[in-house]
DNA sequence: CTCCCAATAGGACCATAGTCCTATACCGGC
DNA sequence: GCCGGTATAGGACTATGGTCCTATTGGGAG
């Protein structure tokens, strides 16, 4: 599959609709999948690259609104292009204040329609990207012992292995050894690369310093 | 002063509307100041805490979208709430996409405002302390010399002092030297301190140990 | 011309971290 | 009961980083 450029899921209740985006968006040479309500694509639906969802506001059972909020609950977010015919203000605001990344209304401009599922892509690419980074990162750090993670924050707070050893009531020999895993089991080759690791993680640097 | 929990910005060319604001915002103890157009409003503002902005988005002159883009521009952007009489949902649209953190239609049930008001304040506040950390790192940063900075982005990007030394040309000794500066004018007091400085300054890791 | 600063660098040490090898003790699984 | 993993730890070095002091060179400000 050389295209796996994106895929464009739409979801709509409105047949005719599903038809005429499916042949608009294939024109310009991305995947798309169609689904006719959100119970169907949450059954369905088993993303392995970038991709974006197209949402009708309204829809009979599970509304659009609904599904982005399962989808974000479910930590399995994608950007969410919302369409309406009619539509709200207040529901567009409340659409975009939990993340969608643009709302159209019908009948819109097809144009505006590209260049949101452009937008919406490469949203989700860069998104997928720190993501799959940051899930490697945790990996690495669930290998450690729990020993070696205590010691693992210690250094990459910047403390000494003599201090660590006092604050975990062990030798200093015994934190070469633990370091000297961490380093390892997170393959860093340098306490600067540790460093950056940790950050990635999400580990805060607090403790930096004060005794 | 106890009360710089916030301070709230109203622009609005319509009196009684800044009248009316004014009350209910001051009703809850914060801050208020009103201005009757946006070039009124760039002309006396003057931040200095904590605070967010509401804005009408039609008015006459710059209207509230070309204010929300003239800020954005000028690297001073505040959170911002939008009222509007007769908006569309293209407005508000485009309001959110460029970050607003609100967007109202008059009548508006004065629990949301002030809810929006607090969130925004909210905002504005985690962004302040981000931007003022961040300049401080920046500050040292800029105290650096030319030469010091090279040896500082090396440092942070793991590599020993003599590979630091044979990518400048000079000797071990002299890296020693630039880094100890380093180390002061950056006011890091562990190579792990060093890079969480680096990193909250967006510096990016790349280069980290390919020869 | 003088003074200061940046960059260069060497000598002499000390502190810290990393790397071998070896060893004990506990615990849980096969 | 043996094996593997974990935590503990010492000895013996090596490598690396940091800290004194001293010194030269070049450029820019006063």
């Amino acid at each position: 599959m050389k295209d796996s450029d994106g895929l464009v899921c739409v979801v709509d209740d409105d047949q005719s609709v599903r038809r005429s985006l499916k042949r608009l968006i294939k024109s310009i040479g991305l995947e798309v999948e169609t689904f006719s309500s959100a119970a169907e694509f949450q059954s369905r639906h088993r993303p392995d690259g970038p991709c974006c969802l197209i949402l009708d506001i309204r829809m009979p059972g599970i509304s659009g609104l609904d599904l982005q909020q399962e989808l974000h609950s479910a930590g399995l977010s994608m950007p969410i292009i919302f369409i309406t015919g009619h539509g709200t203000i207040s529901l567009s605001v409340r659409a975009m204040k939990h993340g969608a990344t643009d709302f159209l209304e019908k009948p819109f401009d097809e144009q505006d329609l590209l260049d949101a599922i452009h937008r919406a892509l490469e949203i989700d690419r860069v998104a997928r990207h720190n993501r799959s980074e940051r899930t490697e990162i945790q990996n690495h750090i669930e290998s450690l012992t729990s020993r070696e993670r205590e010691v693992f924050l210690r250094v990459v707070a910047g403390r000494l292995n003599k201090q660590i050893a006092q604050e975990l009531g062990t030798s200093e020999k015994t934190i070469k050894v633990h370091r000297a895993h961490v380093m390892q089991k997170m393959q860093a080759d340098s306490l600067a690369a540790l460093v950056h690791l940790a950050n990635k993680a999400g580990i805060p640097d607090d403790n930096l310093q004060r005794a």
